[in-house]
DNA sequence: ATATTTGTTATATTCATAGTATAACAGATT
DNA sequence: AATCTGTTATACTATGAATATAACAAATAT
């Protein structure tokens, strides 16, 4: 997977680099056991500092993405606490879901999209 | 509605702030023409800076869920940009949904939280 | 008319976070 | 023994968040 960075948006390098690990699990580009580059050959890659890789990885682990292996590195180990992972879905579709009741969006166009992007997960 | 911040929060202050408002119109607590207490009176009731809750107030408005009525301050004035604003819920989406994914939570049990979360709304 | 309130703008300061840079360390591999 | 892994420590720069004081134009109230 080719991870890429955004030098322009806004958002932190280290939040980039969380999000698109994440999707890449969630298009299965990455599979359980799968091991991330090292933190100093992605830097490389991509034109960035180690210790922001670093950071991504620590948050990575912290959430219960990957995980370390002292033979392997840092592998993708999703550890798939799901009554947490549902209290937070919950609470950041809150904010969103807000957004969209005061645009005007009705719960079903809420569904289509929900659809939508589950299919392109899955593909 | 009484807006409060939590100032153990690593959210920023002005970002809280325009989530409640949002929170608000979307219950219904504020609605079309209310007018919001102004920048001094509501930094004095929360105990923060005059200029915070105008950050705030100036992304509602460059967001379009207020706007500026010179007789009576800033009032409730969504902008209903539906095509907008289905594009920016849908990008907003796909981060939260692909942390979904995977955590192993179905397509069902999302639409069954997006209900509920829209139940909540409407009472 | 005068005083007050509205949002807005300007300037300056403090503080926390993001990102970079260099260096060193303990485990594990080759 | 040399090399790779993540990790930790320290230091620096830059940016944004939050505060503080001050002033301005437009509208309101007395």
């Amino acid at each position: 997977m080719i991870v890429t960075i955004d030098f322009n948006s806004d958002e932190a390098f280290y939040i980039q680099l969380c999000n698109q690990i994440i999707f890449g699990i969630a298009i299965a580009e990455f599979r359980e056991g799968d091991n991330l580059p090292s933190v100093r050959e992605l830097a490389e890659d991509i034109g960035i500092n180690m210790h922001t890789v670093n950071k991504a990885y620590t948050i990575l682990k912290q959430e219960g993405y990957v995980k370390l292996d002292r033979r392997k590195g840092t592998v993708i180990a999703v550890n798939a606490d799901k009554y947490k992972a549902i209290g937070e879905l919950t609470n950041e579709m809150k904010v969103v879901l807000a957004k969209a009741v005061c645009k005007n969006i009705s719960c079903e166009e809420v569904h289509e999209i929900v659809d939508k992007i589950f299919c392109d997960f899955s593909k």
